[in-house]
DNA sequence: CAGTGTAATGTTATACTATATCATTAGTTT
DNA sequence: AAACTAATGATATAGTATAACATTACACTG
């Protein structure tokens, strides 16, 4: 159970924004808010439609790109390339430079959960790779899924990508 | 060094067709030829002018989308999220089914290094995750990487997504 | 071989995702 | 206050992907 909030987010961008010398302007503050409020991952259309929902000024989806950029380069959103949706950090704080994000994404209801890997286990997986002259920089991991509460509900496969498609995803 | 012809993937992909009922068309076998000229990964539209460059018969964006589904669903073609591209599968052959395909992107040329690891390395990966009730579903690995030959030109950090921008990357 | 059914492609339109560019605003610094 | 810079507004456009329906090509039946 995690005990986050809203304000927790806000807070933790402020104190990076201080050494950086950016700023956490209000459009920011609210996409954290909208952020944490939308738990699922949402692609950036979606989330300037619950930002333009939750939050009295209107925004604009290029502002909305130019703000998920922000937030994800202080790593306090990811995107999810394989679904190509964005979502909140689920650990802002405590993460160490030698960890690395791995996401499970529950192919059937796109639940998402997020746990920090060494990234030693990265450097491990791709050890065929270094042999091969690679070396690994800083990936984040997806892995297609199912949760718990998917499992039960077991009418339907659904593989990655191609074939056959996840019923969920409109 | 790889011996593969393009006749060969050709070949796997007939006795595929063979056992499904799915059809070898032209144009598929085509797109296999295109596919492993071009070698590097490119997007739908890249391989639609490729195609259209290579092959003497014109197709469309639509039809690339098609055909390149179906040459995933049968994976003798990979979709790498991370970069939204295409490429011609490097281990049609010799794939058990408990191996997945793990590949380095090199961030700063796009080469692309395919290697298939076990399974299990994924389940390991996933460990906290099964403890949460997830289950892993055959997953693909991207990792951004530098290959050998961009590691000595070292100007340029390359971050994987947002901020740094791959310079290379039009 | 004609008739029928299905897989694959052609064709057109449209939805969805992302960035370029320039103008304007809002803080910060001197 | 003036100058500078970060951030956003606003508009246009590029790039990616799918929907929907018509047509063609192939396999199968009789
Ligand atoms: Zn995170
Ligand atoms: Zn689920
Ligand atoms: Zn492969
Ligand atoms: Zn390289």
């Amino acid at each position: 159970m995690n005990t986050m909030d809203a304000r927790d987010f806000i807070q933790i961008a402020k104190n990076i924004c201080e050494k950086t010398g950016s700023r956490l302007t209000e459009t920011r503050q609210h996409m954290l808010e909208v952020l944490f409020t939308v738990e699922t991952p949402k692609s950036a259309y979606e989330l300037t439609d619950d930002y333009n929902r939750l939050v009295n000024s209107p925004i604009m989806a290029m502002s909305v790109y130019r703000i998920l950029n922000f937030l994800a380069s202080i790593r306090l959103v990811h995107h999810l390339h394989s679904i190509n949706k964005y979502i909140i950090c689920k650990h802002p704080i405590g993460r160490s430079e030698d960890q690395v994000p791995l996401f499970l994404i529950c192919t059937s209801c796109q639940q998402i959960e997020e746990v920090a890997i060494a990234a030693d286990l990265i450097y491990a997986l791709s050890d065929h790779a270094e042999s091969r002259g690679f070396i690994s920089a800083g990936s984040q991991i997806e892995l297609n899924s199912l949760c718990k509460k998917c499992q039960s509900n077991i009418h339907q496969h659904s593989p990655g990508d191609f074939n056959g498609q996840n019923p969920t995803n409109k």
